[in-house]
DNA sequence: TCCATATATCATGAATAATTGATATATTAT
DNA sequence: ATAATATATCAATTATTCATGATATATGGA
């Protein structure tokens, strides 16, 4: 993960629809959605969720797989992981009780 | 947090200049650094760095304290928690499995 | 008070990104 | 093979964002 792969991501979670694409799909989990769905859902036209669904996928915060006609969207937990990881850098070095809020945010209740 | 603050903290977070400056102040912790500090460290411009927190600042991603002639900036771990929180909602819903390595990733080794 | 230091604000031109209508590609069914 | 469905790409317009030079504000020292 270096500072483009990161700024990148950031890029694209910046934008009203993208993020809540992106939160729609991190809800989904595992059994992801179908893009068509996705804009059905938001009331946002095809082509204008296609492109924003495409800056996910580059920005390595979605993957993508193709079922039958359709296309379906998963969140990438994976690369989520690398992004928050590179922002989080060292951050216990200077203050390690500002970590732990953070962690019990994240951790929801699984 | 609603989707408003929260787009504006990752497009705040979407250009290099201020992820690595917001990256040095996680470093800094509870220490925090100067403005003029992060400009002539990154080697910045006075004016560009300026303009620069302030979108931090206000995303709610950086706060900042006067100190004598000089403003020293802290990263806003509240203000982080909050947003990775709403990216995050429900997360588990879909696949509890999924948040182990993210929270891994960021609890580091403090 | 006058000057130096530290940071913020303003105005502007250049670069990027967003939405949209139209069209193309891929898959499935008849 | 033709049509229908699902998604992607293209081209163009509009809107945002960025860095910069110039200047303003705030604090401290002589």
């Amino acid at each position: 993960m270096d500072i483009k792969q990161t700024t990148s991501a950031f890029a694209a979670l910046s934008q009203t629809t993208r993020l809540e694409a992106l939160r729609i799909l991190i809800k989904s989990g595992a059994d992801g959605m179908l893009a068509g769905d996705i804009s059905d859902m938001m009331e946002v036209r095809q082509n204008t969720m296609s492109a924003n669904l495409s800056v996910l996928l580059h920005a390595g915060l979605v993957r993508n797989e193709r079922e039958g006609r359709s296309i379906r969207y998963y969140a990438d937990f994976e690369g989520l992981r690398g992004v928050l990881a590179f922002l989080m850098e060292d951050c216990c070095g200077g203050s390690p009780e500002k970590c732990q809020p953070l962690i019990n945010e994240i951790a929801c209740a699984c």
